[in-house]
DNA sequence: AGCTCCCGCCAGCGG
DNA sequence: CCGCTGGCGGGAGCT
């Protein structure tokens, strides 16, 4: 409280004195003044300039500010704040407003120069200075007035450099509170798109599995505490990813509130396809010829990548996917680098991360969507944050129709965009451009237009306007209704407790205790781990296998019944967006597929299977169904890649392709196949980079978790490019059965890459196919997944089945086979016989369904070690009583670990109005993860799993020892 | 001594 | 070359 409270005083020191200012005027907004130039105000002055400004502005505390307003009364402002944050920031505003008055005396003492310095700093503080902002302007915009905002008019107002204004403008745009105009200006949205940009926040942070990354890196620290072995890292694999970790970045854009405009918007959707095709394609040669992928990465990361934006919108993810709303600086700062073990070099990045971490949670606070509090660890306390804003926005469900496809990574976007204007001088027209020969071409331009991305924001006036939009057609409405039936099912599934897969369970777990939590405050972060530990829990393990998990998990999942009806929609649909879906084909789809109805939609069907096939683990985590199995389909893929994956997904490939890709397009056959060689070789030598596909390497860097999962993921995403546009030229449905079969011979270890192929790319809707890229960029590894997600999304959810089990099925996948877009238009609309070839073969395909035994080893493996065996946490997470929460410093580590620790320490309660959560507990299916998270674990566990394919559980077989901590949170106040 | 995080250098980029 | 952006990290202020 102390601490708080002595912070509230600052602030409300600081904030007296601008603060008050600002209020008045609140609304005006200044904006009028194009970009006064005086930019600068000067630091020195705090005070006087600012009045100046303009109208709108406030004077702001009075210049100087300084005086101020330390008055008794001050005092008791304080301790209320401290007890509550909100009341903190009020009054802090208040207080300007108040402030005037007279400043204590004793800061009074010291008088000019100290107190200035004193004040200075305080009063020039991020957060109090977001405040001094955002009083400026109303929280719901009137569209009557302008709301434009001018950079230098602020700036001067506020009295403060631009530079600290472009870090509020920055963490403001990430929530879409503000969007840039053009250069220099912005304009105000406040918080009228707030719960649609958390509702996406929240969806994309679950695509990309962060939860469960948290989880990870929390157990590793908690296992690190312990031994100091755990430092094995991951390393390797994460070395990569680790490396490539920030990578992810990926703007999370809202359809109203683009990040930038785009022409490629306008331009039909089956341009958009061809575009987003050719960018992958390019992408993925540029990575083979690269092969580093990372680098690859790192161009495209450039700048704007890295932004205090991205960071913002993952940061605020966390809390959003975090079953207690709390994250700890070090666990956000692990993930936001990407790998969450921090090497020597990697400190002071991480020290540079937490610097920033601090900037936005400032902005945030000011907002009050989080507060700062303290958790409470054996080592000691660790300064944290806690949510603190709204709980409950609107699902994905409504947004799911415009958010998800919305959402989109800028640079995949960008790239789409890029390669667009590279190949295309106009924009419209176009699917047949040429590819090939371009392609080579536009990896470069792609880069260059990358870059010229990141920059553009800067660029001129963005449109915005919801143009993303443009799908809303009965796409996104089917997309809506699917989200919604998937989180309905989810939620059931949910409470009902499966806990299934790690993955599953660690979705699960964050959202039953979501649910409990918002009951009570105590939760069980552990959830998972207490399943863990407790024996009831065993059956957890197992759980992962269980279909059921699977579609707990995420909405995403869907249920085929509600899927099917959808189905039907979506194919026709996609003239539209132009954008297609992928379906993967979970080899255990299939198996499901069979069970159900197949017959009808297709993409339902293998948006059950997925969920059946559960790879349960892996789907459940992130909405997307598809995501998770790519990620699902990761860690196995993982072991596969590790294994051998490279050379003989290749031979298999290639033969695949070669029947059906070449009946297409001969070009594109053969780009494809030099792809897959290239992957190959990448693959062999190192991880395969993730060459192909990632438009987004950032995603691909993800963290980590295993470069390997990221490398696969590419590699899938790759081989489904590839697939897809065999199927596309092949497009015999029959044929493509055939051929599937065949493949799903290959072993198991290939699979990923198989997987790749598995899937279906359905028309849908570009945003949808942004967005997907987007996710796969984002996450690296996870990339895969999220890829699917994405696909599925728009559609209605389509499941993308894990990658594991099916990779056989993977070999179906021609039969679904729609078409790339890109060539796509050829099949604009996959016919429903299509449809119901595909899900025919999804059925066929048999070996998925075997997958769910498989799957057990499968997907689930690789973390599952701890994950698997950790299902049971998630019911454990549950645990909280009554005030009391149990937390568990569970790690994940296997049952009979966590039990020890737990005996030996048991578990401590904690009461805490906040719920503390758990740390560690078992993260789930490191397979998902890929992320960033290097999941140390995972790691030695893929290896081991690549052996067998089938798994077992590989990691899961291993124990990992995790000592648990107990974790006390306490608001910072105190 | 460690946590926060302000400050401003300086690079990338577009004009 | 200039101005806008914004990454980045030194180091100061606070606890």
């Amino acid at each position: 409280m102390s601490s708080a409270l002595s912070e509230s005083q600052h602030l409300r020191q600081k904030a007296q004195t601008t603060i008050s200012n600002h209020k008045g005027n609140v609304f005006a907004e200044p904006q009028a003044l194009a970009k006064s130039p005086r930019k600068a105000s000067n630091q020195n002055t705090v005070t006087e300039i600012q009045s100046n400004m303009g109208p709108l502005t406030t004077p702001t505390k009075g210049t100087g500010g300084t005086g101020e307003p330390w008055t008794p009364t001050s005092n008791l402002k304080m301790l209320i704040s401290a007890a509550s944050p909100e009341i903190r920031n009020r009054e802090k505003e208040l207080c300007v407003d108040e402030g005037g008055n007279a400043v204590d005396s004793s800061q009074d003492c010291e008088l000019g120069e100290e107190v200035e310095k004193q004040i200075s700093r305080k009063e020039k503080s991020l957060g109090l200075l977001c405040h001094k902002f955002l009083a400026r302007y109303p929280d719901y915009p009137n569209l009557a007035l302008n709301n434009d905002i001018s950079l230098d008019d602020v700036a001067t107002e506020l009295n403060v450099e631009r530079r600290r204004i472009y870090d509020i403008m920055n963490v403001l745009e990430s929530l879409h509170m503000v969007s840039r105009l053009a250069k220099n200006r912005y304009t105000w949205h406040g918080r009228a798109n707030l719960p649609q940009t958390l509702a996406k926040l929240r969806q994309v942070g679950e695509e990309h599995r962060y939860g469960q990354q948290m989880q990870l890196i929390r157990q590793r620290s908690l296992e690190k505490e312990f031994d100091s072995d755990s430092e094995e890292k991951e390393n390797e694999d994460e070395a990569e990813g680790g490396k490539h970790g920030q990578k992810e970045m990926f703007f999370v854009e809202l359809p109203g509130v683009e990040f930038k405009a785009d022409s490629s918007k306008e331009a039909p959707f089956s341009l958009m396809t061809a575009l987003h095709t050719l960018c992958v394609l390019s992408t993925s040669l540029h990575e083979v010829v690269t092969r580093n992928v990372f680098q690859f990465t790192a161009s495209v990361n450039s700048r704007k990548d890295k932004s205090l934006r991205v960071m913002s919108q993952k940061f605020v993810m966390l809390f959003l996917v975090s079953t207690p709303r709390l994250v700890s600086l070090d666990v956000a700062a692990r993930i936001l680098i990407g790998e969450d073990q921090v090497g020597d070099q990697d400190k002071s990045k991480f020290k540079t991360k937490v610097r920033r971490l601090y900037d936005i949670a400032n902005v945030l606070r000011s907002l009050k969507l989080i507060e700062k509090v303290h958790v409470t660890e054996e080592r000691g306390r660790k300064p944290a944050f806690e949510w603190t804003g709204p709980e409950d926005f609107p699902d994905v469900k409504d947004t799911a129709g415009t958010t998800t496809i919305t959402k989109r990574s800028l640079e995949s976007r960008a790239s789409v965009e890029n390669c667009a204007k590279n190949l295309f001088s106009s924009p419209g027209s176009k699917r047949s451009f040429t590819r090939h020969p371009s392609l080579i071409k536009l990896a470069k331009s792609i880069q260059d237009d990358r870059r010229k991305i990141n920059s553009a924001p800067t660029s001129p006036v963005k449109v915005d306007s919801s143009s993303s939009e443009f799908f809303p057609t009965k796409m996104a409405q089917l997309a809506a209704i699917c989200k919604i039936q998937l989180d309905q099912q989810s939620k059931r599934v949910i409470d009902r407790t499966p806990e299934p897969c790690v993955t599953d369970a660690m979705t699960k777990a964050m959202s039953v205790n979501t649910e409990l939590e918002q009951q009570k405050p105590a939760k069980t972060p552990e959830a998972p781990q207490p399943a863990v530990l407790t024996p009831t829990e065993p059956p957890a393990s197992t759980i992962h296998l269980t279909p059921q998990a699977p579609f707990t998990t995420q909405p995403m999942s869907f249920h085929p019944s509600q899927c099917s009806p959808l189905i039907p929609v979506l194919l026709p649909q996609h003239q539209g967006s132009g954008s297609y879906t992928i379906y993967m084909h979970p080899s255990s789809f299939k198996p499901h597929s069979l069970a159900r109805p197949q017959p009808t939609s297709l993409a339902v069907r293998s948006m059950t299977f997925e969920e059946k096939t559960g790879r349960s683990p892996s789907d459940v985590p992130g909405h997307s169904p598809a995501a998770n199995q790519l990620l699902t389909g990761s860690p196995l893929g993982l072991k596969r890649m590790c294994s051998e994956r490279s050379s003989e997904g290749s031979p298999s490939k290639a033969k695949r392709i070669d029947p059906n890709t070449r009946d297409t397009s001969p070009k594109l056959c053969e780009i494809l196949q030099a792809r897959l060689k290239a992957r190959r070789r990448g693959l062999l030598s190192n991880r395969p980079s993730s060459r192909a596909l990632h438009l987004e390497p950032e995603f691909v860097n993800t963290p980590g978790s295993s470069a390997a999962a990221v490398n696969q993921t590419l590699e899938q995403s790759l081989e489904t490019f590839l697939e897809k546009e065999e199927k596309v030229a092949t497009w015999d449905g029959e044929a493509g059965l055939t051929p599937v079969r065949a493949i799903p011979l290959t072993p198991q270890p290939l699979h990923t890459e198989t997987l790749i192929p598995t899937c279906y790319l359905i028309p849908i809707s570009q945003q949808s196919l942004f967005s997907y890229k987007d996710s796969h960029s984002t996450e690296s590894s996870k990339a895969s997944v999220s890829t699917y997600n994405l696909y599925h999304t728009p559609t209605a959810g389509s499941g993308s089945p894990p990658v594991q089990d099916y990779t056989p099925t993977s070999i179906h996948r021609p039969t679904s086979a729609s078409p790339f877009p890109t060539q796509g238009h050829r099949f604009n609309s996959p016919s429903p016989a299509i449809l119901n070839f595909t899900l025919q073969n999804l059925g066929l395909i048999p070996g998925p369904g075997s997958g769910p035994a498989n799957s057990p080893g499968i997907a689930q493996t690789p973390e599952p070690p701890c994950s698997i065996h950790s299902p049971l946490p998630p019911h454990l997470g549950l645990q909280q009583r009554g005030g009391m929460v149990f937390i568990k410093p569970m790690s994940p580590v296997p049952v009979q670990n966590q039990m020890i620790g737990q005996g030996g320490q048991p578990l401590t309660l904690v009461s805490l109005q906040q719920m503390t959560t758990p740390k560690g507990t078992a993260l789930p299916q490191h397979s998902f993860f890929h992320t960033p998270v290097s999941l140390s674990p995972l790691a030695s566990v893929v290896p081991t799993t690549p052996t067998g394919p089938g798994h077992t559980l590989p990691a899961g077989a291993k124990p990992v020892y995790i000592p648990q901590r107990k974790l006390e949170v306490t608001t910072q106040d105190t």
